[in-house]
DNA sequence: TACAAAAGGTCAAAAATGGTCAAAGAGAGG
DNA sequence: CCTCTCTTTGACCATTTTTGACCTTTTGTA
């Protein structure tokens, strides 16, 4: 069977999830319409019948200047634990690497991470993950 | 994601206060502009985006010669309706009085505690809160 | 007092994105 | 063929950011 244009970009956008470190991408949908010739509402088509909540995707948006579309993949929407993903530890080791975070500091903020989401579902702790890894590079940027 | 320029300038400012004594800066909008090779009412723009009442900020200037913008973060600056309770900041400020957190610690942590819950709906917020809250009781309980 | 200089404020237009919805098109099955 | 479903397209809408022209307030000074 011929696959359809919804098809392709529907792979596409997986393909580029795979490689994704943290299972999320974030594209413009004027760029992905133009990679694929074609309107942009074809996007938000194949977002809306593909990257459902039910199929296991989380999508987010916004307008206006640097707008975007965020796709994020959650597999096990109800598992227990902390996810390191993307690897908020790493980001911390680096930090401790680079003296500006120091061993107790370190120490604590690991602990404080994955215990603050511990009754959260699972596509809500990668974001306080994610968010923990934003906030800590932020406070340190300048 | 490409950060906009609003984006960027939210982000300086917030770090600005998070490092400040009392949560309150002082500046000068032209400078800032300059900062960030803007105009000048682009600082407006972001002052009145995303340093709201609601967002927990007051913000007060004068106009004319040794004019100003002073921002100061009057309480969490969760979303709308958020009600700090348990109040995490108090927790915090408690250990620092207790001096089981030392002031660089303890600002950390509230920028983290603050900015890593920012995408998630309301009553998630509340959940990290009371996360941070508890974790770092444990974190200090031996 | 009058006037200039030095701030900051307002507001609306333009630019940059993404969203919605309904009509038209294309295939598959009967 | 006919019908049903899924796809493709496009006109129009909504949101967010960026810019600039013009306005107001405050201070300094002749």
């Amino acid at each position: 069977m011929k696959k359809s244009l919804a098809d392709r970009i529907e792979q596409y956008i997986k393909v580029l999830i795979s490689r994704s470190e943290d299972k999320s991408i974030e594209i413009q949908r004027i760029e992905l319409a133009e990679t694929f010739a074609c309107v942009p509402s074809q996007v938000t088509y194949v977002l809306s019948t593909r990257f459902t909540e039910k199929d296991g995707y989380l999508t987010e948006s916004r307008r206006g200047g640097c707008g975007f579309v965020r796709i994020s993949q959650f597999s096990c929407p109800y598992s227990e634990g902390f996810v390191d993903n993307p690897p908020l530890f790493q980001i911390i080791d680096e930090l401790k690497q680079s003296k500006l975070l120091n061993e107790r500091e370190a120490e604590m903020i690991k602990y404080i991470s994955i215990n603050s989401c511990r009754d959260l579902p699972y596509e809500y702790k990668i974001k306080v993950s994610e968010g923990v890894g934003k906030a800590l590079k932020e406070y340190f940027a300048y």
